[in-house]
DNA sequence: AGCCTTTGACCAGCG
DNA sequence: TCGCTGGTCAAAGGC
């Protein structure tokens, strides 16, 4: 679970077979916050791609502690773009 | 007590 | 109409 400095809860798990990709579903402890999470992985590959699904309605938890939260900074940007975690990008180039 | 994690089943949309 | 997939929910156990 790659902290990201917040708090998800893991609410399922499939395997993706369009894409022959593990993929589990995050979401924001928070109801309030629509903020989703998606991370996926090749079977036998360390790398994982996360996918953020929407935004927090609630600023960023100070830090990586749980709990807190609750700024209104609104100041968090989630690219609907899908992201590359650990260098699973070794040659992004293939475009 | 609260929180987290995991699995199965269900539903909806599409061809 | 059927089958398939993707996405979500619920329950239980453990610390």
């Amino acid at each position: 679970m790659p902290e990201d400095g917040y708090q998800w809860k893991k609410y399922g798990q499939k395997f993706i077979k369009n894409i022959q990709k593990i993929r589990s579903y995050f979401r924001c402890r928070d109801r309030r916050c629509g903020a989703k999470k998606k991370v996926e992985w090749q079977p036998g590959d360390p790398s994982v791609r996360v996918v953020y699904d929407g935004a927090h309605l609630h600023g960023s938890p100070s830090s990586s502690n749980g709990g807190g939260g609750g700024q209104d900074g609104a100041a968090n940007r989630y690219d609907l773009s899908t992201q590359y975690f650990g260098g699973a990008a070794p040659t992004p180039q293939t475009r």
